[in-house]
DNA sequence: GCAGGTGGTTGAATCGTTACATAACCTCCT
DNA sequence: AGGAGGTTATGTAACGATTCAACCACCTGC
């Protein structure tokens, strides 16, 4: 076993051909008379050669892959990107190197260091904060840069993102609307853009309403998973009744489900005594045992954009101008906000009589 | 911008020495003489000089990557597979190429032509089914195959995977402990081997309790996810109350949440009235409104330890020996399966007095 | 004074593929 | 017959890094 992988020098003698005559069946076969063409793929089958893509990057100078660095891939959100960048990707008959950068400064620059020695097309990236000079650097060294989910600050390269200050006014519109008041807001911490920009959302609601920002009862938490928001909620739960919030926008579906989980735990109904809104639509937020309103974001799309703006760039050369590119939101109404507004939790015998 | 690469000639140039002490700066540092390497290093520094890695992997005859290749990376139990082998990877300096089979042997195929081209170090796979041929072909041709989550049958290749038979065991006899009868297994396609093995696991336990198996209630579904668990959850409770199963056991998480989004709408307790175990333990299992008692299976583990075996074989040539590694997955006992036998529930008022 | 080290550096060959300039051979037209 | 034009095939020079035999300069010990 292990036997040396052929080369397209065996092909051609096997095939009683030229080295270029095997290549040219490779890159070009209708340069190639028929019988010629299929001696030559004959041999290929019988020798099982296989392309020595090294070979092939070095040659062109590129290599025919993109790479793209997320934060987490155990989060959906980036799952669903990565996917969309992989469908647009494919198309172009380009490979995806899926790099992690756990949020730590160190393996993102160890990640973007091996893209570049892999001689990436480009490079999609949602970077860690303070990664911008790093990032122009390498695009000044000739690699594309496609920013995922932030915007980039100079116009100096392609961006998409989700306009989180419009979710967070969708969640808090839909909630006034049901008359719901106060109201409260949970997430941190606020040094994530993210986390601040649908705050701002929030309070941009209320004030468009006519409603004092005061009134948002903000609850900040130390980080976006299930156990702050459960602290979160037994924080609203052991409120007096008097003031406590008839709703609550979490800045993440985590959040929103450990809020959930503790309101359960105290027999406190969602959403008869508490609506909750998310964001992010996690699958598992209309999973939840009462199914979650959410804020979606175009997740698989905002890959696929990505991908798009950074081939544009990649391939398109000169005539390439850089955008930023922001989606909207969607607001996902199920039952943890159905309409209930405070009278009718008051007084549900008036109603009935 | 967009600057031509700098090469190793120039410099070598640039410090003025040949470009075989520039390669040996580069990866045997310790062999040139402390002027000149620095020297040489500036140079580099200096001109922004990066490797080129498709010529190394050329010249080296071998990519330093690995490939692994997933039938779903959205789902958790993968990514959590994936990041094992990362760990495992970057400790040995290699990088990882995700990709995606979407349980289609067409893009199967596709990466693992991909992968083949790229002369990766080895393959990570949870194949599709009936790929055994196309990965005994790759073996043959030079590059180890790891079978990851699924066992090898001809024993031509190393794989790791997790024992669901004892998984169905455990759920079942802590369910069988806690008097629960009838017990009901939700799960299908019976198609897929892991939902096999853990109604064959519930089973082996019921008999082993000297009950015989035609009292399981076995409910197939047609696919692993929450709605096929909400309509497999419609028909428990659907059930007349004297036969009803006093507990089910999901054959993954997704089911069991369905089950436990059904059972809330109904109004019917968890635990108190029907408890519910489910398996894979996602992250979402504890963050349940119940929280979901599971069956947890080593997942970074399996990854890690699928990594090691491929690096043994593909850098320990002849003294590699292909291995079969069997790991036990661990009950995760939560609020969803309370103790709560069916005397307990009949007679509360006894127990009070 | 010379054989034998030793430490440092060099230069050319090599990996597999592609692009391109060139050659070989037809066919058809004047 | 001679050339123009077209189609196929060939041979070779890159691409950039690594490796290795050869070489140089200098030292050591006899």
């Amino acid at each position: 076993m292990a036997n040396a992988p052929v080369s397209i020098r065996e092909v051609a003698a096997h095939a009683g051909v030229s080295v270029g005559t095997v290549s040219n069946v490779l890159n070009r076969p209708d340069v190639v008379a028929e019988p010629t063409r299929s001696r030559v793929q004959a041999a290929i089958k019988q020798l099982g050669f296989i392309r020595n893509e090294s070979a092939r990057q070095l040659r062109a100078g590129r290599s025919r892959t993109i790479g793209l660095v997320v934060l987490d891939v155990a989060n959906p959100f980036f799952t669903d990107v990565a996917r969309g960048v992989e469908d647009e990707a494919s198309e172009s008959g380009l490979a995806v190197i899926l790099c992690n950068s756990d949020d730590k400064q160190a393996k993102e620059t160890h990640y973007l260091e091996l893209l570049e020695e892999h001689r990436v097309q480009g490079i999609l990236i949602t970077p860690v904060s303070g990664a911008q000079e790093r990032l122009a650097q390498l695009q000044r060294r000739g690699t594309p840069v496609v920013l995922v989910d932030s915007r980039s600050p100079t116009r100096g390269q392609c961006s998409v993102s989700v306009d989180d200050v419009l979710g967070g006014d969708l969640a808090v519109s839909h909630l006034l609307a049901a008359q719901h008041e106060p109201i409260a807001f949970v997430g941190g911490p606020l040094s994530i853009r993210q986390v601040a920009d649908r705050l701002e959302g929030a309070i941009r609601a209320l004030e468009r309403a006519g409603i004092s920002a005061d009134s948002l009862c903000v609850i900040k938490t130390a980080a976006l998973n299930v156990s702050a928001g459960q602290g979160a909620g037994a924080a609203i739960a052991d409120m007096p009744a008097a003031r406590r919030p008839t709703a609550v926008f979490c800045a993440n579906d985590l959040l929103a489900l450990g809020v959930l989980q503790e309101m359960t735990a105290r027999k406190i109904g969602v959403p008869e005594s508490i609506a909750i809104v998310g964001y992010d639509d996690i699958e598992f937020a209309a999973a939840a045992a009462v199914p979650l309103s959410s804020v979606r974001q175009p997740r698989h799309q905002l890959g696929r954009t990505a991908a798009q703006l950074l081939l544009d760039e990649a391939l398109g050369e000169a005539s390439h101008q850089h955008r930023q590119v922001v989606f909207e939101p969607e607001l996902v109404v199920r039952q943890s906000s159905q309409a209930r507004p405070r009278e009718a939790r008051i007084a549900p015998t008036e109603a009935a009589g």
